[in-house]
DNA sequence: GAAGGATATAACCAACTCGTTATGAAACAA
DNA sequence: TTGTTTCATAACGAGTTGGTTATATCCTTC
């Protein structure tokens, strides 16, 4: 079984995973194709840095497995790869307990609050996070 | 409202932790010590790198709020703390439709027999693992 | 007070990261 | 062909990281 190509549990891919992880420009790079594929362009509009940077910081999240990237014309549309992100929630499950536990029932509460209000307040509020 | 201590949104408390998840020798100390608290001396015991190296790596992660230290005479005995992994739990959350998505309903499921198996297995297996 | 164990800090080095600017390469368009 | 757009790569510098050895600090014990 196992047909998924890479290997879930070797340890090099954490690595590059979370060093990926670990800088706001590419949280954000991933925030952004969260809503869709992007072109190199498009992606780098928003950010106050060079186009170049931006190209490397794509080569790192590519190379972690992040995202993908295919061929269109001159243009190189980037696709998110919600799968790495699984090697990830599998590692935090073996902690499952710490985090979870923590906070206990008081945090669950707390969580399904603020889901409420969410749900509510969807007009404007809480934009620039999740980077 | 927000008692917390600390703000769970600030990009930068996610650059530390991530950054400091990056690293495989961390990841090895935090399995260690969700098996218990332990000193400095028998964190290091099992790693191959000199003792002021762990002491750094404990710096890494105490500034990233990943563990605690306490003082015990000479001792700094270290505590897992739980919660900072709940901030990488929570950023995950913004792409669960991605990594869950990607598996789909077998993954589900998959996750709804495991979490029986944590609350069965609460004795020892699984050690050595998520490094 | 002197000795010894546990841990932290200092000083140093090699390697990597993240940014820059300049330039190259590929595909389209005229 | 010539120019334009999109993206990648090269070359460089500043700052950070992860390791080392040597030394300092703190606490207990004799």
């Amino acid at each position: 079984m196992k047909q998924t190509g890479y290997a879930l549990d070797e340890p090099e891919r954490l690595d590059a995973t979370f060093a990926a992880l670990a800088d706001p420009t590419r949280r954000a790079i991933l925030a952004r194709l969260a809503q869709g594929d992007a072109t190199v362009k498009e992606i780098a509009a928003p950010f106050p840095v060079s186009q170049p940077a931006i190209s490397r910081h794509l080569k790192v999240l590519e190379s972690a497995g992040l995202i993908s990237r295919e061929r269109v014309a001159q243009r190189r549309p980037c696709h998110l790869e919600g799968r790495q992100l699984r090697l990830v929630v599998d590692w935090l499950e073996n902690y499952r307990g710490y985090w979870a536990e923590a906070y206990g029932r008081l945090d669950e509460l707390l969580d399904e609050l603020q889901a409420g209000d969410d749900a509510r307040q969807s007009s404007g509020g809480r934009e620039g996070q999740g980077i």
